[in-house]
DNA sequence: TCTTGTTAGTTACAAAAGCAACTAACATCC
DNA sequence: GGATGTTAGTTGCTTTTGTAACTAACAAGA
């Protein structure tokens, strides 16, 4: 058999890392969808601003890796729902100050606990070392 | 700290994984994306045609979890492309059978190429048994 | 044969993502 | 101070995806 035969789909990261990525993200995504009406960047945005405090919406894409347009509508969405203000930087007025309101906070508990949950549930599954080991060689992949 | 400041979203899987998988994307995908001008799920169609010969569209959906209207519109694009060639199946006049011409044969085989290339590049970055560890607890994660 | 139900595949419309161009604010250099 | 370049964020337009409705073919039972 030669190589085009022997090169078996499964066997192919990139397949694999999107088939995983998307079965996980089609677990995890009612939790944010159906009870907040919110899409995958607007989690990821109010978690940034839920975990590490007040960021501009530069910080947030240089610390998610998410285009600045994505971004930049996420935040919007998120403040038509109330869940974040806005307020001009003073040292900068080109950039924005975005901190959570108190839905927003709320929202954010309501996810995070749904997302520590998820975690524990993976560990019961993959077992705590595997679990521990595919994140590892998740983050080694980035680089 | 309390639970939620100890969430750290580097912790969170599918978050991870996302990350991941859009990364290696973003270093395959030129491959099939310049020199052919096809989409990922196209990449993904010729895949299955050329490993597993010729099949239908809806053994493809089923074989890639690949939604059929996705299945539909790739195999649209490929057979503009002259990449496949569909033929109504005999015993059922609703199926088509799907398969590859020469020039898709051709594109085929440098793209699996291409594949195994990235392999070989991610077992020199991962390791053999790392990497194997990896497509085992993604292909796990999947059930 | 005539319902009734199911399946393969396509199409139409809406939602979302990608990309480039844009504005306004800053920074630097002369 | 004025020209030049850069940066934060937004907007407009195009491409791609998601969802639901649709057609045509099949299947099975009365």
């Amino acid at each position: 058999m030669d190589d085009s035969d022997s090169f078996e789909l499964s066997t192919f990261t990139p397949f694999l890392l999107n088939q995983a990525a998307e079965a996980q993200s089609d677990v995890f995504s009612p939790n944010y969808r159906d009870r907040y009406g919110m899409l995958r960047t607007e989690w990821r945005v109010l978690f940034h601003l839920g975990r590490y405090g007040n960021l501009s919406a530069k910080e947030i894409s240089d610390r998610a890796s998410i285009h600045k347009t994505k971004v930049s509508r996420a935040v919007r969405a998120l403040e038509e729902k109330r869940f974040l203000a806005r307020a001009t930087s003073p040292e900068d007025r080109r950039s924005e100050r975005l901190s959570l309101r108190p839905p927003g906070e709320e929202a954010f508990r309501v996810l995070t606990g749904a997302a520590q949950d998820y975690e524990a549930a993976l560990v019961r599954k993959l077992g705590r070392r595997d679990t521990q080991k595919l994140k590892d060689l998740l983050l080694k992949l980035q680089d």
